[in-house]
DNA sequence: AAATGAGTTGATCTATAAGCCGGATTCTGT
DNA sequence: ACAGAATCCGGCTTATAGATCAACTCATTT
């Protein structure tokens, strides 16, 4: 799951994985994939199913009185939604509408898939250009200190 | 159980529970689900039953002297209100006065239902939405410094 | 140049949220 | 204790969002 795509969103916010990834997730044994945000960035992060769980439950575990943890939470489990391979071995996520708000993808827009081995991140293809070329981001980046307690997760 | 939804307070302070968080609910053998208020924001909390009977079980068996300790048990455990499936499977949650009050939902309004993976946070969609984008909540937010005891404890 | 596979788009169909209504039960005030 | 009012609860209907299915076009390969 690594390299570097761009495809387009269709008129309905329907994104189609490309085949590439679809084979190496079949290779993994998984199933299923979850879409949801970035806590930093305008981006989505998308994740196979077993690295979520372990992702989601690490997060869950975490006492949920501190406000940065219950920020973590609100917007990486908040924001998630599961897709599965559908009938024809094709798989489609459908964006939300608040998704593609946080990450400036609007309808029929162009985005860039880029594999990061246990995970993909899914930008809108101006916004990734720009931080490839050092450029400044639309969005205000969250400025998120973690504490200690989520220093071993790696999202 | 992950991912936000908005549906409506019906026009006598029910919540239908949407389908995708009823199927969860189902493949996890829960039966019931308990409303109660959140203990720091403006928001309801939504447990299945196994995990409610855990938190419930942990804060009851808190020394009752330490004021925070006190106030945990009276807003969590005292707003606490079961509901289950019906005959048809679908779920309807009688919210009481008090918690929609809380919760500033007034009847017939929109609600954000964010699925936190083991559990629910029911928001006044204005609320959420302020949240969200940084604004200030009409509600004052409680000052909740956790002691020692209730450091593992995730609500 | 034909054929195969993939990305994209459009159309259809189904499940469900939401509104409405009527009856049952509880509460309240006299 | 009774009557009236308010609240609670289930069934039914309809508009809609989401899932499924099918088809077209483009690109790549042989």
């Amino acid at each position: 799951m690594f390299g570097f795509t761009t495809i387009s969103v269709d008129s309905k916010g329907r994104l189609a994985i490309p085949a590439k990834y679809r084979e190496q997730l079949l290779v993994q044994n998984e199933e299923n994939i979850v879409v949801t945000r970035d806590p930093q960035y305008p981006a989505l992060k998308i994740y196979p199913g077993s690295i979520w769980n372990k992702i989601s439950m690490e997060l869950q575990g975490l006492q949920g009185l501190d406000p940065i943890v219950r920020n973590l939470q609100w917007t990486i489990l908040g924001n998630a939604s599961v897709s599965s391979f559908d009938p024809n071995s094709r798989m489609l996520v459908l964006l939300s509408s608040e998704l593609r708000e946080y990450a400036e993808i609007s309808k029929s827009a162009k985005v860039s898939i880029i594999g990061m081995g246990n995970k993909f991140e899914v930008w809108n293809e101006k916004n990734w250009e720009m931080r490839q070329t050092g450029g400044a981001l639309s969005t205000e980046i969250l400025e998120v200190v973690l504490p200690e307690s989520l220093k071993t997760i790696s999202f």
